[in-house]
DNA sequence: CCTGGATTTAAACGAACGTTTGAATAATCC
DNA sequence: GGATTATTCAAACGTTCGTTTAAATCCAGG
């Protein structure tokens, strides 16, 4: 059975997730090796294609598992008649601090968006399907009615997932060019900054010139 | 010498370069083998670490290739006491287009971001040292005296580039999510969907409520 | 023509790659 | 407690990896 209840060490299948979303982010998919996964992970070389049949195999479960909580936030907080603001600003909120707290999962998912192995674009094309015609159906759609500015959600969509991912994409960047000045920006910082310029631009300080709270 | 003047067929340093990037672009780096990489360039597979020393320095200089350029657009459109407004537009404009044409080397560019190679990581960070100096002097700084409004330019910078990269790093998934509705947005519609988006939000339409048009 | 440097080639180097095998060990069930 | 299943292991599979070597070929200058 699976149940170990050993508390110091995880059981091995959780290992090798860990170990290899560490290393995937870090020397890329393609970059990290059977063997230094396995020694990262503390267990026998077949472990990973006991447990996930092959190393794409052990990427497309990454991917899914980061892929699917991803949507199930945007389905929480988009879905629904409230106000387009505030849904943003609460979507963007939990976002990004999930992006933060999986910042590994994150940076393996977008490194490997435009390589084209066709089993693992299949993968993720079937997410931003349905995250595209999310965001069309609760943003893009309404907003067009409400205000009369129509923005393609195949546009909008990925401009929201990058923009709260480019943080975690450049810190290692950012930590070489300048480790105080991304200290100084924290996590709610920078949420406030992603929301304030994707709801009025870049212009508008603390207040904006729609009444709107 | 160098000057061979066959017009059919360009230089083998230039196929090898070329190659490279469609190669790197669709596989990754560490995806692309030297033989693939050497076959698809039509040469021979020494050639590769004759001119470019190693793997790695073919990787190298496709990236300072890249961010050279990308930096030069942003010297000449960014700096100078224009509106900020207007500066903005003009380089996202330029930046698009450029990103557009070399979308291979973005991809590499992009993909290659997180990954901990430290002799690449150092190449990167120089040219992101000297966008996020330039952007803060030229973009932050100047909007914050304006408006009071300030944005760290160590958030701005990367939201600023991924934002523009968004479209050609989604792309290939895109295309299979929904072929025509990533051809029914141009890049002009592109282009300032970006635009409006920074500088006024997302909620105005062609006009803004501020008239500075 | 000959020399010297630049280019191109085939062949091989040792190492690392992802995967498979079959036996050994551990846990579970009747 | 023996049968059964799940897990772990060491070892090897054939392939591909990035790089190096040394010889061949090309081509301009003396």
């Amino acid at each position: 059975m699976v149940m170990k209840t050993k508390e110091n060490t995880i059981e091995p299948k959780e290992r090798i997730l860990h170990a290899a979303v560490s290393l995937f982010a870090c020397h890329g998919f393609a970059g990290t090796g059977m063997r230094e996964l396995a020694a990262a992970a503390h267990v026998n070389l077949s472990m990973v294609n006991y447990f996930f049949g092959s190393k794409k195999g052990l990427l497309k479960e990454i991917l899914d598992s980061f892929l699917s909580k991803y949507l199930t936030i945007a389905e929480e907080e988009l879905v629904g008649n409230a106000d387009i603001h505030k849904k943003l600003e609460k979507f963007i909120t939990r976002t990004v601090h999930y992006f933060d707290v999986e910042r590994d999962s994150l940076i393996i998912t977008i490194s490997e968006l435009p390589h084209d192995d066709l089993e693992i674009v299949e993968h993720k094309a079937k997410w931003a399907r349905r995250m595209v015609e999310l965001v069309n159906r609760e943003i893009c759609e309404p907003l067009a009615e409400e205000s009369g500015n129509h923005i393609p959600s195949s546009c909008f969509a990925p401009m929201l997932t990058t923009i709260m991912a480019s943080r975690f994409l450049f810190s290692p960047l950012l930590e070489k060019v300048d480790p105080k000045s991304l200290q100084s920006v924290d996590i709610d910082l920078y949420i406030r900054t992603i929301v304030r310029m994707l709801l009025h631009g870049i212009t508008s300080p603390e207040h904006n010139c729609l009444s709107n709270t």
